[in-house]
RNA sequence: GGGCGCGUGGUGCAGCGGUCAGCACACCGGCCUGUCAAGCCGGAGGUCGCGGGUUCGAACCCCGUCGCGCCCGCCA
C-alpha cells in the first residue's frame, strides 16, 4: 500500500515526514499562485499546500482538482507558521507541502457540499447515502456505533457470555407486532417469518445449558415506523441462566456504566446504581414509562383542589372517576397568552379537550384561565400542592387518568426542551420496575400480555393469578435514560404451571398454545433452568450517545417512513418468474391496480 | 388507515393572484502567493413535484395525486 498516514492523523509530531496520503478533494481554494487542497480521509482532514516552486507538476494537477476527486498525494508534513494555524482542525498546526498527486478518480460534482454544516434535505441525503456518509459527522456515528458494539462484545466475552447466531428464517408466531414473511420455495404455501427478536431461540439456549448468551441480532417489525423505529433494527439480545431479576440488572447497568465511560467518557451519568422506579410510580410522577429524569416538573395531583370549587368541568369530571393534575412551570408566568396557545394546540393534538392554566403573579394574585374559581381554601390548597410561586405558571389537564397521564407527560417533555432543561452531556438512567404482567385489551374483552408471554409473574403475586390478575407484577424491568426506553426484559416462567396458567388468562387455548410454542413447552419439559434476560435497542442507545435526533442517524442505510430505500428502491416489484417460483400470485386492490402504473 | 407540515435553478431558501420568478451557496470562465465558509470580476442554469379546476391572468387559490418528515393508530 502506498498510503504512509492518514490525512486527519497528522500532527506536529510528523513535521519533516515525507508521507503518501489517500482520500478525497474536500475543498480546494486556488489563490493563483498557490493552491489550498483540503484532503479528507476516515480521519479527518489536512491541508496540503501546492507550490510551484516544490512541484511544477503537481501545482498544474491541482489546478484541475475539483471536489471529491480521490487522488494520492506525496509531500512533507511542515509546521504552519503560528499565525496560520488553524485551530478548527485537529491537524490545523501542520500541513503537507505536496511534492506529488496523483488523481485516481475524478468526481461528477456531488449534488450536494459534503461537510457537516451542509443543509441538505434527507431525502437527498438518503439517496445518495454514500456520499453523505461521508460527512464527518456520519463517519463519527458509524465508529461509535463500531466501539459500542466492539466493547459490549468483548465485555459479555470476559465475563463467560456466549456469541450464537440465531436463525434469520424462523416460524412465524402472530403474536404482537406483525411478521415479515418469506416465502418457502421447498415448501410451496410456506412462509418463514423474520424474527421480531430471537425471545424464543435465547429461551431455548438456556435450556440447552448454554448458561449465558448474547447476540447483536438484526430484527425485522412489518409496523409503521418512527423516528425511534425501522422495521430492521439491532438489539442487544441476552439471556441468563439461574439468575433473578437482581441479577441481569446488575450486569446490564455494570456494562452500561463501563460502556459509557469507554465510549462516550464526556456523558455524565447522574446517578450510580441507576434509580428504580415502578411502573406506576413512573406514570404517577411523570406521566411516562419512559420519563426523562434529568429533570423535575413533576406531575402533581390537583384533584382534592378543585374538588372544592365551583368549576363544573373539573367537577365533572373528577365525578366521573377522572383526575385533574398539573405541572408547575418555573418562570413561565411571563409567557403570552398565544404562547399558552400554542400549549394548547399541542395538547389538544395529544387528546386533552383543554388546557387550563393560572399564573401566579408577582403579588401573589392568580391569573389565568380558571383563576377566578381558586378562592379562599382552594386557593391555599392549589398553592400548597403546586409549589407554584410568583413567576409561575401551572398547566392543567383533566380527564381519564391514563389520558392525562401521556398528555402531562408530553408536555412535560415540551416544558423541559423550553427551559432548556434537557442537558445532552447527562445521562439520566433509570429502571423501571414493577410492570403489570397484563393489561386489559379493550376490543378483544381479554387480558394481554405486557411484556411477552413468557414473563414470570412475581411469586408474591402467584396467587393473585386466579383473583385479580390485573394487579399481578411481573418479573420485569426496562432500562430508561433521558426519555428514551433503551432496553426491556424479564425473567421468564419456567414451571409448566404457571404457563399454563398465563396462557389461560391470555385466552390462548392448549390447542393453539400448542401449535404456537409447542416446541417451547416441549422443552421447558426436558429440565428448562430458570432463566431470564435483556434486550437493548442498540439503535437507540447509538442515538443517544452521538446526540442524534433519530436513529437513521445512527444506521448505515435506514428507510424512509415510508419503509423505501431511496438508494436501492426497495421494495421493488419482481420478476412474474420469480413469484411463479414461489407459487405466488399478486393480488391489488381495485383502486390500487388502477394507479399502480407509474 | 387518519391528522399536520414541507415540495420553487445542482443544494438550501424567499416569493403566496398581475413587469422578464429572486437570494445565498455550489457549478463554469477569468484574475489573484497564505487561504482555511478564501476574495474579486464575469457567466450559465428553473415547463415552481405531477394532474385537473377556478380566474382575463396561477409558483401563489381549490380538488386530487405522488414524495419526504412529524404525530395518532400500530409497535407482545
Amino acid at each position: 500500500m502506498r498510503r504512509t498516514h492518514m490525512a486527519g492523523e497528522l500532527r506536529p509530531a510528523h513535521a519533516g515526514q515525507r508521507v503518501t496520503l489517500a482520500g478525497w478533494v474536500h475543498r480546494s481554494r486556488d489563490h493563483g499562485g498557490v493552491i489550498f487542497v483540503d484532503l479528507r480521509d476516515r480521519a479527518g482532514i489536512v491541508q496540503v499546500v501546492f507550490h510551484p516552486q516544490t512541484s511544477e507538476e503537481a501545482f498544474r494537477i491541482a489546478e484541475t482538482l475539483r471536489a471529491e476527486d480521490v487522488v494520492y498525494v506525496t509531500g512533507t508534513v511542515q509546521m504552519r507558521p503560528p499565525e496560520m494555524v488553524n485551530p478548527k482542525l485537529a491537524t490545523g498546526e501542520v500541513e503537507v507541502f505536496a511534492e506529488a498527486v496523483e488523481v485516481l478518480n475524478r468526481s461528477r460534482t456531488p449534488p450536494f457540499v459534503i461537510r457537516d454544516e451542509v443543509a441538505a434535505g434527507e431525502e437527498l441525503r438518503l439517496k445518495y447515502r454514500y456520499l453523505d456518509l461521508r460527512r464527518p459527522r456520519m463517519q463519527r456515528n458509524l465508529h461509535l456505533r463500531h466501539r459500542t458494539v466492539k466493547f459490549i462484545r468483548d465485555w459479555l466475552d470476559a465475563r463467560g457470555f456466549w456469541e450464537i447466531e440465531t436463525p434469520i428464517l424462523i416460524k412465524s408466531t402472530p403474536e404482537g407486532a406483525r411478521d415479515f414473511l418469506v416465502p418457502s420455495r421447498l415448501q410451496p404455501g410456506k412462509f418463514y417469518a423474520l424474527p421480531q427478536s430471537p425471545q424464543q431461540l435465547k429461551q431455548l439456549l438456556m435450556v440447552a445449558g448454554i448458561d449465558r448468551y448474547f447476540q447483536i441480532a438484526r430484527c425485522f417489525r412489518d409496523e409503521d415506523l418512527r423516528g425511534d423505529r425501522q422495521p430492521e433494527f439491532t438489539q442487544l439480545d441476552m439471556e441468563m441462566a439461574f439468575v433473578d431479576e437482581e441479577d441481569v440488572i446488575g450486569v446490564n447497568e455494570a456494562l452500561m456504566v463501563d460502556l459509557v465511560r469507554a465510549v462516550v467518557p464526556h456523558k455524565r451519568i447522574q446517578q450510580v446504581p441507576f434509580p428504580r422506579l415502578s411502573y406506576a410510580e413512573a406514570l404517577e410522577r411523570y406521566g411516562s414509562d419512559k420519563p426523562d429524569l434529568r429533570f423535575g416538573l413533576e406531575l402533581v395531583d390537583l384533584g382534592h383542589v378543585w374538588h372544592q370549587t365551583d368549576f363544573r368541568v373539573f367537577r365533572a369530571v373528577l365525578a366521573e372517576g377522572g383526575q385533574v393534575k398539573g405541572i408547575r412551570a418555573p418562570g413561565l408566568a411571563r409567557y403570552s397568552r398565544k404562547q399558552i396557545d400554542e400549549l394548547e394546540k399541542l395538547v389538544r393534538q395529544w387528546g386533552a379537550h383543554g388546557l387550563a392554566w393560572v399564573k401566579v403573579q408577582e403579588g401573589g394574585e392568580l391569573q389565568g384561565s380558571v383563576a377566578r374559581f381558586l378562592a379562599d381554601g382552594a386557593r391555599a390548597a392549589f398553592l400548597e400542592a403546586t409549589q407554584a410561586e410568583p413567576g409561575d405558571l401551572v398547566l392543567m389537564v383533566a380527564g381519564e387518568g391514563a389520558l392525562v397521564a401521556d398528555v402531562l407527560g408530553r408536555l412535560r417533555l415540551e416544558l423541559g426542551d423550553r427551559l432548556g432543561l434537557r442537558d445532552p452531556d447527562v445521562l439520566a438512567f433509570a429502571w423501571i420496575v414493577d410492570f403489570p404482567l397484563f393489561e386489559w385489551n379493550e376490543d378483544e374483552g381479554r387480558w394481554d400480555a405486557m411484556h411477552h408471554p413468557f414473563t414470570s409473574p412475581k411469586d408474591e403475586d402467584l396467587e393473585r393469578l386466579e383473583t385479580d390478575p390485573g394487579q399481578v407484577r411481573a418479573k420485569a424491568y426496562d432500562l430508561v435514560a433521558n426519555g428514551w426506553e433503551l432496553a426491556g426484559g424479564s425473567i421468564r416462567i419456567h414451571r409448566r404451571d404457571v404457563q399454563q396458567k398465563v396462557f389461560e388468562l391470555l385466552n390462548i387455548s392448549p390447542e393453539r398454545a400448542q401449535e404456537r410454542f409447542g416446541h417451547m413447552l416441549e422443552a421447558f419439559e426436558y429440565g428448562a433452568p430458570p432463566h431470564g434476560g435483556i434486550a437493548w435497542g442498540l439503535d437507540r442507545v447509538v442515538m443517544v450517545f452521538a446526540d442524534e435526533p433519530n436513529i437513521r442517524e445512527v444506521i448505515a442505510f435506514p428507510k424512509t417512513a415510508s419503509g423505501v430505500d431511496l438508494m436501492t428502491g426497495a421494495p421493488s416489484e419482481v420478476d412474474p418468474e420469480q413469484l411463479a417460483e414461489l407459487y405466488i400470485r399478486v393480488v391489488l386492490p381495485e383502486e390500487e391496480k388502477a394507479t399502480s402504473e407509474p
